[in-house]
DNA sequence: GATGAATGAGGCTTCATTCAT
DNA sequence: TATGAATGAAGCCTCATTCAT
């Protein structure tokens, strides 16, 4: 059974690799991230980058893996329960917003992976988040129609998606200069700087407005 | 006055080059398209290039503003008399889409605009084009509301950026099949390809559940 | 019809870069040349090599080919009327002797063609050649035979292989200090320096004995 | 006194490491063997071999010394009585082949030895064989002419090197495409595949025409 | 103004060698 | 002693930009 080489670092070890990986990539994007500089922020040596991945696309592609398997544990911190949809749709935008902050290079990764510049890179493995947040939704939708927190003549997938639309935008906001004054512009009277509790807060007001 | 070597080109000629530019800067990416590559697209050499524009982001904005003066130009096609919204909504809908399928190159380059990777690059121009979104959706719903076509206890603003996302998702999911993807599994139960029309019929439907 | 740069070039710098590109081959081989010092030799930047040709092993192939071109050229000049042997073929060591001497690198290279180590890499090129003296040498043996001045009891391939034989080994004799010190350990007594002239000598000796 | 690192392996393993090294370095060249695929080849640590030899060059002398030790071995087991030349002559090269094929390895690693491309490498080594080489035909030929085997008017080291070139010659026949096509060329009238032993034959056809 | 050859810095990757375990 | 991960210099090649014609 071959472990890669990469596998058997220490995981500490592992992950300062790829949050240098990810801090280098988000801030340059993937072509103009240099090995250079990834090795160096890394603190590893040119040679060893390449023992431990095939090539730039491969360790990408292990930044852009770890990036799923953040998502996914953070989704076990979700409340799951029987909660409120007002709660639980607060908590879920709250509890992503650290984690922007905390691994908001991955998340930029993350975002560039759905550009057409980078082509089919990984295609397939931000797929697989898209049908996470997919469920996530049509969950969360669901148990609030049938608890009657909702209107209930809507259609479930709808609701889903404009729930999930809402979350994206509101994470590119954070993510992306672009995005963020973008949702100032529509939601804050064009205000300059708003934080992310307060983008929430808007966020929600439009969420009651329109499902209630 | 020195107006630029390019401005004195023949039209055409410009289009031709902004056109070949573009197509290039959308199926690489910035980073990934070459000078040389885009000068034999254009049909003219690789010297001439660096007559009409200062280099190579010289020329990207240039295409950039192309795109802009494009969306502009599309705007004044918009019905904008006093039309019932849900005509005028899916006209919308329906003129971007022969846009995005003839300027598609174009409107790739726009997309790739907001993507972290690309940096304060083109900030300011892509800005440009949100404003005028806004004020379009606002208008929209603003005479809609007055006319009592849609419900009068939505925030004016919340109902153009609830339309305005739609339509921004609805354009990625004709730019980036990552995008294509999240729209299908949303909207339309997963299926493969859906036409423009149909994906249309879908997002129409989403509006009248949550607006009227 | 599609001319390569580099044959566009004019004749005089072609030939100073391959005569520049042979000499670090033949003084460093194929593999430990590097394109760095190659360019530095011939004059030209590192981006034109690749300008002009594909790659390294494309530069190294047009070498080859020159070799050949060269050896080919040589071989206009041989006598070829109806000369004795015992004056052709001095001749021919002699008008192979300058010839090495101003084009050492490319017989160097030439040489290492059909090393082990070089692989297929150039093999239906070094063919070439050999067909070309196989040729030569037969011809010459049945000239002499049917005039009597060797003996006719004689294969003319055998006689033609022996001659090859010797040319090929005083041609290695020439080009590498291996094959010198083999050559003058059997022919010269151990001597240390022979000058080609008194090689040849040796070797003409060598003729009158077995061929007679 | 320090008996390197080496030598104080199991012999078993000697040879198993410098038959991997050999079996590398042959189909590879020097340069472009690969320290980690040899070790992989020897089984044994990249460490080690920096144990057991100073470098690779170190590693590859020691190859080439078993080379000429297992060339010389074979020598003993040459008959050296007082047989025919004409028996004694096959049986060389008869007792050579299997000696190819055993050891292909270590002879293509000293048949490149000899190229130019290594530059002073190996040199002394080499010649070593050589001097042995020299020494067998000279006694060769001595025992035959004082016997009247073959004609007396010739130069014992004339013959000798005659019958050193034919050697060598077929010996790179068996080891390089690009000799087993001159040599078939020549003494086989064209012919693609010849085995050992019909090339052997055509040999002995030309050492009879030459020497008898 | 137009051309396209030339430049050379910089990118990704390899690999002989060292060293901590 | 043996291991194999780590090093980093050096290699090949690309490409945005300049410049001679």
């Amino acid at each position: 059974m071959k472990t890669s080489t990469f596998e058997k670092l220490p995981e500490q070890k592992q992950i300062r690799i790829l949050d240098a990986s990810a801090g280098v990539f988000a801030q340059k994007g993937y072509f103009q991230a240099g090995i250079a500089e990834i090795c160096q922020a890394a603190g590893i040596s040119n040679g060893a980058l390449y023992k431990y991945f095939q090539n730039k696309k491969g360790l990408y592609l292990v930044v852009a893996q770890r990036t799923l398997s953040l998502l996914r544990e953070q989704e076990n911190t979700f409340p799951m329960g029987n909660e409120s949809i007002w709660i639980v749709l607060p908590e879920i935008f709250e509890a992503v917003s650290p984690f922007l902050k905390e691994y908001k290079d991955y998340m930029v990764v993350y975002m560039d992976m759905g550009s057409p510049s980078m082509g089919e890179f990984a295609l397939e493995l931000s797929s697989t988040f898209e049908k996470w947040s997919f469920d996530l939704f049509c969950r969360i939708a669901e148990t609030a129609m049938a608890k009657g927190e909702i209107k209930n003549d809507l259609s479930i997938e709808d609701v889903a998606y404009f729930m999930d639309n809402h979350l994206l935008l509101y994470t590119f906001s954070c993510l992306s200069e672009h995005y963020n004054r973008r949702f100032n512009q529509f939601l804050a009277k064009g205000a300059d700087r708003l934080s992310n509790r307060e983008k929430i807060e808007r966020v929600m007001d439009s969420f009651r407005q329109f499902l209630i």
